[in-house]
DNA sequence: GGTATTGGCTGACGCTACGTCAGCCGCAAG
DNA sequence: CTTGCGGCTGACGTAGCGTCAGCCAATACC
């Protein structure tokens, strides 16, 4: 049985010398034999598995997990199902991101020759769909829709006056913040029990405590929404997400 | 006008101590002022600036770039811009690597417990409609319908002897390698010259040079046509692949 | 006055999967 | 004897920080 050298397996496989020796280094793959001044040697075995390594490399796995696989320790149908998961989140993130700056591109394009300031202002055209998508990833169809019906019940008085509402929580939340208090804090916690109790009008539905501490991580992780904050107090999106994790964690489940 | 330590611009804007001096590190954010033991103090303007990099972060763009937009010297929607397409090639690739590798789960799913060196058989099933995608994408809908509808257009016995055709120039390229002939060996460009005449038939339109050589890349990236033809000989696909390289910057433009 | 706590600082390593030198050795052809 | 081809072993660089380790200063408590 005939032994190949590196370069030799490398033209085969496409792969570079380098990257065999870097497999040769963590273990990944060890050539049959080596002599002569460190000489790598690979058999057919050897590039048998090189070939499966380079399969599921194609399809996205690391290298410890296509190592784990190849030596017997993991079954690879399972290995690959939690790849195709990662892959679907992957996706998943890429095209919020996608159309989060596509949305952004339109602002930019709209108005003209912004000021780095006003960036903050700029999200708002195509942000109702944007967020309506990302709830219903985050929460559910059956949660946005009976939020929609809900909301859709209001007189339009009702309607109009949502802003305002949630704007009045916020600058008394800001107050109560300017003054030293925590999160934690008894005045702190009754306005977002309000703030809680409005959302539950809102969205039909009594959040959980998962859904409600999502919507605080909403808050600051979503530009928009950040920004909204922002306007009132810097740093208040963050503010109201950590009140909003211990409102949950003390009164909900 | 007050400023900040490195703790409270953190507190409020929920980046970490450590990623505000790996800013100043890198130049993307320097404080208003360093004093007493180089204990970082910043201003409202950092501020601003700190909330356009996060901004911009969040939208995926590279720590150079946002510098390089914030310092003037790109125009952020050009920037945007480029961006865009990255991000649409990147959903793209993630795309067909997601349908790939449910494809592999199929198929590992449907035959059972498949020894790792069959895996390369395995890969039969969608093939097809993969690949059709994949060609979609390369080429183009017009030279997959033309494709699909000369193929159409055979007898089903011409049909029935595709395979056996490209199985006899594979067997026949792989007889000349071994005789140490190399990609340009005209014994081999003849064989090519036949596979890239058969080609035309099937596809019913003259690959550009830049298909064919696609074409070549597509057998040697991607596995189930690489191990194809690795079972008639070990790296015949990249063979196959440089012969038709060589034969496309010889006889076409 | 000693000490535990809190914050802040500066290195420096780690992570993915290699690419890319730099520097050295051995063998064969001219 | 030189040149060239292969092969080898380090070691650095990559993106964006996380995570110690080790040290300093101010504050609070006993």
């Amino acid at each position: 049985m005939r032994t190949w050298s590196t370069a030799e397996v490398a033209r085969m496989t496409g792969v570079t010398a380098r990257t065999l020796r870097h497999y040769d280094a963590i273990g990944l793959l060890e050539p049959a034999a080596t002599g002569h001044g460190g000489i790598r040697h690979y058999g057919e075995p050897e590039l048998l598995r090189l070939q499966q390594i380079l399969l599921l490399k194609r399809l996205g796995l690391g290298l410890d997990v296509v190592a784990e696989i190849l030596d017997g320790g993991l079954a690879e149908v399972e290995a690959l199902k939690r790849h195709a998961d990662q892959l679907h989140v992957e996706r998943r993130r890429l095209d919020l991101l996608s159309a989060t700056v596509d949305a952004t591109i339109r602002q930019l394009e709209g108005g003209q020759e912004m000021a780095p300031e006003t960036w903050f202002d700029g999200l708002d055209a195509g942000k109702q769909a944007q967020y309506e998508a990302e709830a219903r990833s985050r929460w559910g169809d059956a949660v946005v829709d009976a939020g929609e019906e809900a909301i859709r019940a209001m007189t339009p008085e009702e309607r109009t006056r949502i802003p305002a509402i949630f704007a009045d929580l916020h600058r008394r939340l800001a107050e109560l913040r300017e003054g030293g208090a925590g999160a934690d804090n008894a005045g702190v916690q009754a306005i977002v029990g309000e703030h809680y109790r409005f959302i539950e009008r809102l969205w039909g539905t009594e959040p959980t405590a998962e859904a409600y501490k999502g919507l605080g991580a909403l808050y600051t992780e979503d530009p928009a929404f950040a920004t909204t904050f922002d306007e009132v107090a810097m740093g208040l999106a963050r503010y109201l997400r950590e009140a909003m994790d211990a409102y949950a964690e003390a009164n909900l489940d």
